[in-house]
DNA sequence: CTGAAAGCGCTAACAT
DNA sequence: ATGTTAGCGCTTTCAG
């Protein structure tokens, strides 16, 4: 049992009788160092557990090796996958990854940043709260010269990096889906007004209705992106005159709401109404019927987003324009909707 | 824009002629600088953004002020509360938190252990895989001075302080709840046999039995502990000569699975099978019925393990006997099951 | 009241 | 082939 900190490299070198220098130099093989020393300081570090002290490398390198996270809920299993997308890459590539999550509050985004800066992490990944609309602590993380991807609640107006998926994609065949299984009046409960994924797959939704010949109808949008929302809305929208055949919403939890109100007026999902969700969230696979919904890859937005900064920590002069990677989304078809041609899972 | 990495001591010293010495002590209002001075450096450490470099600050006093974390999987629910809990008191204390998923993998939790006693982390919160029989990297960890608490998933055979959940009284009370609204056959699906959270669970659900009078049945009690399985098993348990008139799964995904199957099957919850799951996962709260379940509190199991740590790290003479919290569990009614004197929710 | 020096652990020039 | 020196940014004696 040594309690005593742990072993340095001058511990090594004073037992064996020589330089600090030369340990350090014999342990990472360099040529200029006899076989026999090597093989003594090495056999050495073994036997004491020798482990490079990793502050020490950062101070004289000025590299951390550490990556900062800033994450809106970690509790979603699409930011969750995020995450592990994350970790996964970036522990391959050496790195270790210091965690913030700003639950949706702009000022513990704002204060994540802070910290992460001045612990002086190399690079940043960044998911905006649902309540930024001020960007300027990320700007300041840049004059910091430290480079920044954002990842899938991403803003135009910062340069940098970005991972988002593709919403529009997403909500495009959505939709389209609904239509091929003979819906006709699709409605659609869309997030927030003004945030990117809002208006994307808002988009997508209404050129789906027109690509299929389907009229639009302002009724059948409504701006309601949760659960306990999701109740109330259910029903105005099927008390509506003309009430809808099918609803496509903005995320996975909103659909389960639905469903819910749904089966308590006597609805059945899908022969009176079908349903779409967005995320592919473990939710969406236990509820009954099984919820139809987009794939969002969250794993696979995590890996693309920490090798993009990845890329630039390698390339240290900046001159490579700014990359806007977007991930596309699948359309998993489940017991919500009925079938169209081919049915699957 | 100052692109010349980040303002050090020297620069600050420099530029207004006097020591990088009566700089340090002026940025911390050390008595024996005058006032002149004082202000002098401030203003102008806050006018060049000045941020102390943590990597030198953590190389001269060998803290290097993150807490290590391991965790099996972030997407549970439970377990990402279990991270919040942690991050937000971490920080509190001025901690940041390195983060480490060992997504159920034995190899994976050991490596993780490894790095991060080589990041040089002040202290370690861990929750074993499930794999995970052998325990000497966690000894490795101690023997290293660095402090460990184990959450959730603990094993008596190592020395450290433990937050776990009342397993047995979760269980105990869901049981009890059962019987109060006149179920007299209450079968539970359980978890792996041998792990600590199934056996104390299902010693609750026994002595629950026991206590009402029920007599127990070797028939009622089943491993299985996913979703997938468990409808199968909810089919075969329904079938059996005398079938349960409600069962208590090991958790909540568990049950959403049985649910779906009594659904299947025409049977009705609570009215004909009443249900309770265990944890208060996001799920149980939209199922239809909402299901009743055991709370956790994965919240403050986080907040629970991080300050046990934060306190061994204060007390640095370890002579304080290791403590072995327990977080008491709430039954949560919803609708899964009937209403016995009070209801709610 | 202020400054010079030393050292945390490590490595890269620069000797020897 | 090995050793010496210096310095990453900071603080803490110890001198002035």
């Amino acid at each position: 049992m040594k309690y005593k900190g742990q072993v340095t490299i001058k511990d090594l070198a004073k037992e064996l009788g020589i330089a600090p220098s030369t340990v350090s130099k014999a342990l990472k093989n360099h040529p200029d160092i006899s076989e026999s020393t090597r093989l003594k300081v090495n056999e050495l570090a073994r036997k004491y557990k020798y482990y490079p002290n990793p502050i020490a490398l950062s101070l004289r390198s000025a590299k951390s090796k550490i990556i900062g996270l800033v994450i809106p809920q970690i509790v979603h299993h699409f930011f969750s996958s995020v995450v592990s997308g994350i970790e996964d890459v970036a522990y391959d590539a050496g790195y270790n990854v210091m965690i913030y999550q700003s639950n949706e509050s702009f000022n513990r985004e704002v204060m994540a940043c802070e910290n992460l800066v001045s612990s002086r992490v190399e690079g940043i990944l960044i998911s905006s709260s649902k309540e930024t609309r001020n960007f300027d602590h990320i700007n300041r993380i840049l004059d910091n010269g430290i480079p920044v991807v954002m990842y899938d609640r991403v803003f135009d107006e910062i340069k940098t990096d970005k991972v988002t998926v593709d919403d529009f994609e997403g909500a495009y065949k959505a939709v389209c889906h609904l239509a091929s299984t003979g819906c006709k009046r699709i409605a659609h409960l869309a997030g927030p007004p003004g945030l990117r994924i809002t208006d994307l797959r808002k988009s997508g939704y209404l050129e789906a209705l027109k690509d299929n010949k389907l009229k639009t109808d302002r009724d059948l949008i409504v701006y309601c992106d949760n659960f306990k929302q999701s109740l109330i809305r259910t029903k105005q929208l099927m008390n509506l005159p003309e009430p809808p055949d099918a609803i496509f919403t903005v995320n996975d939890l909103t659909a389960t709401g639905v469903m819910k109100t749904l089966h308590e007026m006597g609805l059945r999902v899908p022969m009176d109404v079908s349903l779409v969700g967005f995320s592919n969230s473990l939710i969406s696979q236990v509820t009954n019927p099984t919820l139809t919904t987009v794939n969002q890859h969250g794993y696979q937005m995590g890996q693309t987003a920490i090798q993009l900064l990845l890329d630039r920590l390698m390339n240290t002069q900046s001159s490579v324009p700014f990359i806007h990677q977007v991930i596309k989304t699948d359309l998993i078809l489940r017991d919500s909707t009925k079938s169209s041609l081919a049915r699957r899972n």
